[in-house]
DNA sequence: AAATATAGTTGACAATATCAACCAATATAC
DNA sequence: GTATATTGGTTGATATTGTCAACTATATTT
């Protein structure tokens, strides 16, 4: 089998699972939106600009992503005092709620998606990850 | 690094790669219908069904991409003799100069990437992500 | 022959992604 | 210090990908 066609496969595979999880919580989020949720959750002074270079996607899309969290009150959107063109976004207690039972569910399916590989080979793996990815950069 | 990320990351770089070369070549297809010619030239007495299950994706998104290669004269349907609800599809002459054209660009991506990689490496790495597949279906 | 399943088609829509225009705040050049 | 360029954010328009449900025609099962 080809390089990228494993690849393609594998990852439509965690995306449909990932949608299953999802359902199953009764989250009314798309995948980006979780995912969103949880890198505002990792960076610190988390803005627009930081989350769309994180993320490594448009900034007009981010901006509909936030709308919508915001819409929700999973997230808090305040002042940035040190450039007052953008906002700070934090976490709600709502979010923090939702993105832990998330995480709990990525976990389970990570944990039964590596169940018979050892912790070697996962590092491995996401090491040729990394390298492959760089190459395509260059 | 976690699994996940990487392996979107790496995804979603190699996506955009394939996007650019999609542009260079001036080829006026997306890269779903580059995907389907490249699997209706593999499969013998490829059907829309089979193109379906090949690419593990809903009979009505596969029917729009058939219609556009259709459209665009990439492919010919003629009528299965041996099931007459369905049609049988194979390349145009200017389907598999098409097909040939985007190959060779995927390879020279594909090189690249693997540029500084062993053999070896590659040939593991694609075992495992079969195996983290074969993981999350059962 | 009747019931069920399969192949394909279509409508409606959700989710993801991109581009361009635009405003306001900031940074830089002069 | 002011003009200019850049950056962060917002919005409109549109393309791409993915999903579900209804429907027709043919095939298969019973």
């Amino acid at each position: 089998m080809e390089l990228s066609e494993a690849l393609f496969n594998l990852v439509h595979a965690v995306r449909n699972n990932m949608k299953q999880e999802i359902k199953l919580l009764n989250i009314d989020l798309s995948p980006m939106h979780l995912k969103s949720l949880k890198v505002i959750s990792h960076i610190d002074e988390c803005t627009g600009q930081k989350l769309a270079d994180f993320m490594g996607r448009d900034k007009a899309q981010i901006n509909r992503l936030i709308k919508e969290l915001l819409s929700q009150e999973l997230i808090i959107k305040t002042d940035n005092e040190k450039d007052k063109r953008s906002h700070l976004l934090t976490l709600s207690v709502k979010g923090i709620e939702i993105i832990t039972l998330f995480k709990t569910a990525e976990k389970q399916l990570f944990d039964k998606m590596v169940n018979n590989v050892s912790a070697e080979e996962v590092a491995d793996f996401i090491q040729l990850s990394q390298t492959l990815k760089a190459n395509l950069n260059e």
